[in-house]
DNA sequence: AATGCTCGCAACCGCTGCTAA
DNA sequence: TTTAGCAGCGGTTGCGAGCAT
């Protein structure tokens, strides 16, 4: 072999293309009991049919609990930018300004929005040479969400605190649970991923309070066809469909409630590893050696 | 309704850098 | 110092979704 390195894996019956939801579940679950000291022996262990490069790729771009998901702020957008010109195409190093983001992210949203938007407004200035019109005033523009001017002018420090200042305060429901969790003990990473992968459903997909008095500040993904919370109330025993199943993405394009079922895995690896829940092989999942039968119950189990 | 086009993003590939033996 | 093996990085691609015709 010339340069580079011998393929990190042996392809021959190594999956490749979209994880599946099962394929999810499998990760998350293993790193969540494990952690991630060995990613070419992961695979393996977790029994997962992948390379341990598309494992950490997985997790790293798309499952870490701390991911921050959704749409970037013009402040972000104009903190990539000046980082950009500063340390170029070093994506994990821009990233690394950003708590939450990952390289790829940042990546895909230069390619894909800012190239474009500072080649237009390059061409803008060449038209208009006399306008003094800084970057921020074309993002400004072009973001219609854009509610913070005056971070703008600052040093690229400067702009990125307050981007994460601002980010906090222009996204109530899902960072006050953060505050919420860090308040009540109750593991955020798992519940911080759940709600920022269900942010940006949330309009679409009805929200349900936990509890009275946190009714303000929490919104928990709720199934239309699965309610955890019977699940919890009721008879302590509630069927997952299609978690064990392998559903390819064409299988899921044609599945409408494979968003759903997704949404119930993060409570799945929640309950099977927080709560002592175990998790059948038959795909149903049963309250075992846990006290928790209601919302209050779940709550101050975290809290002990 | 059908088709074609564009866009966005998840995932892959090839490579580099680091570290331990 | 060399070598091998690993994680991580950056460029690129493939595909699904949305939009226009």
């Amino acid at each position: 072999m010339g340069k580079g390195r011998k393929p990190c894996c042996d392809k021959a019956g190594v999956k490749r293309g979209p994880w599946s939801q099962a394929e999810d579940f499998k990760l998350i679950s293993f790193i969540q009991k494990h952690g991630h000291n060995n990613w070419r022996a992961l695979p393996k262990l977790a029994g997962l049919a992948r390379c341990g490069k598309s494992c950490r790729l997985r997790w790293v771009n798309y499952l870490r609990p701390d991911l921050k998901r959704g749409n970037f702020t013009l402040q972000e957008e104009e903190a990539i930018i000046k980082l950009h010109q500063t340390l170029g195409n070093k994506w994990s190093k821009i990233a690394s300004h950003f708590p939450g983001r990952t390289d790829n992210e940042i990546k895909n949203v230069w390619n894909t929005h800012l190239k474009k938007r500072l080649k237009v407004k390059k061409t803008n200035e060449k038209n208009a040479p006399s306008s003094s019109s800084s970057t921020c005033n074309d993002l400004a523009s072009a973001n219609t969400t854009s509610p913070n001017d005056a971070v703008l002018d600052g040093t690229n420090e400067t702009i990125i605190n307050d981007t994460i200042e601002y980010s906090s305060s222009s996204s109530s429901s899902y960072n006050s649970l953060s505050d919420h969790l860090m308040m009540t003990n109750m593991n955020p990473s798992i519940i911080e991923n759940i709600d920022d992968r269900n942010k940006d459903e949330m309009s679409t997909y009805p929200t349900k309070n936990i509890e009275n008095s946190l009714d303000e500040l929490i919104e928990i993904p709720f199934e239309p066809n699965l309610d955890l919370w019977d699940l919890l109330h009721g008879d302590n025993e509630v069927q997952f469909q299609n978690v064990d199943t392998q559903m390819s993405n064409n299988d899921k394009k044609d599945d409408n409630t494979s968003k759903e079922v997704g949404e119930s895995w993060w409570w799945l690896v929640y309950l099977e590893n927080e709560l002592g829940l175990d998790h059948l092989s038959d795909g149903s999942t049963q309250l075992q050696s846990t006290n928790v039968t209601s919302k209050n119950d779940l709550f101050s189990y975290n809290s002990s």
